[in-house]
DNA sequence: TATTAGATGGTT
DNA sequence: ACCATCTAATAG
């Protein structure tokens, strides 16, 4: 298939080192699942070449992220906190593991089944403000791990908008609850978008008193 | 008074 | 990470 901007032309053959460059082209993409569709506004770059400590993939294979290191364009979900999930998209090439962190988005399609999802949110901007919130209004589950997005066959499609984020609207800052490479500053967003998680500095619990 | 936005603490 | 709860700000 021939995208204007393509989807197995261009993020899918980068090369890990490029997956920054990976994450900017995703921002306003379009992801549909289960009869809803996100735009998506906020993403984090994550590369597995054993520079970036803050990836699963820094130590190597294990039976976690092992998906992570299979070809690009397939999920790999996994869960934090014992209780939610979070998506990142493969990319770069085999054995690289690069990938990149969905991590919120605003609700084009499917509002109602998004609400009814996501009932805890106050407003329709919070229904995917948040990488475990996104994947409650697209209902993906753990199945969904290791799954193609782009070959039609997987729960979730992504597909890009008729042109790509101008670059003067994506912003960037350093990526959320990683402890260590604080300077790399590879969390992208869509500048004011309301649907943009809010970026909280990663503190350790508080003491008592 | 009623609604909304922001901050905090708790849970897993 | 999400959520329930509280407080402050705002609108009618």
């Amino acid at each position: 298939m021939c995208f204007a901007w393509g989807v197995n032309e261009t993020w899918l053959g980068l090369p890990a080192s490029a997956v920054d460059e990976a994450a900017r082209r995703m921002l306003g993409w379009h992801l549909d699942a289960n009869g809803v569709v996100v735009r998506l506004t906020e993403v984090e770059a994550y590369s597995g070449l054993g520079e970036d400590p803050a990836s699963h993939a820094h130590r190597g294979r294990t039976a976690r992220n092992e998906v992570m290191f299979g070809p690009a364009g397939h999920l790999y979900i996994y869960q934090i906190y014992g209780r939610y999930l979070c998506a990142n998209i493969v990319c770069g090439q085999v054995g690289r593991a690069a990938a990149v962190l969905l991590r919120a988005g605003e609700v084009l399609e499917g509002l109602d089944a998004a609400r009814e999802r996501r009932a805890a949110a106050r407003k329709d901007a919070d229904l995917a403000a948040g990488p475990a919130k996104l994947m409650q209004v697209l209902a993906l589950g753990r199945d969904a791990n290791g799954s193609s997005v782009i070959d039609g066959t997987g729960p979730l499609t992504v597909t890009p908008p008729p042109a790509p984020a101008p670059a003067e609207l994506i912003e960037a800052g350093p990526r959320v609850g990683v402890t260590s490479a604080l300077d790399v500053a590879w969390r992208f967003w869509i500048k004011g978008d309301p649907t943009v998680s809010v970026y909280r500095r990663h503190v350790p619990r508080r003491r008592g008193s």
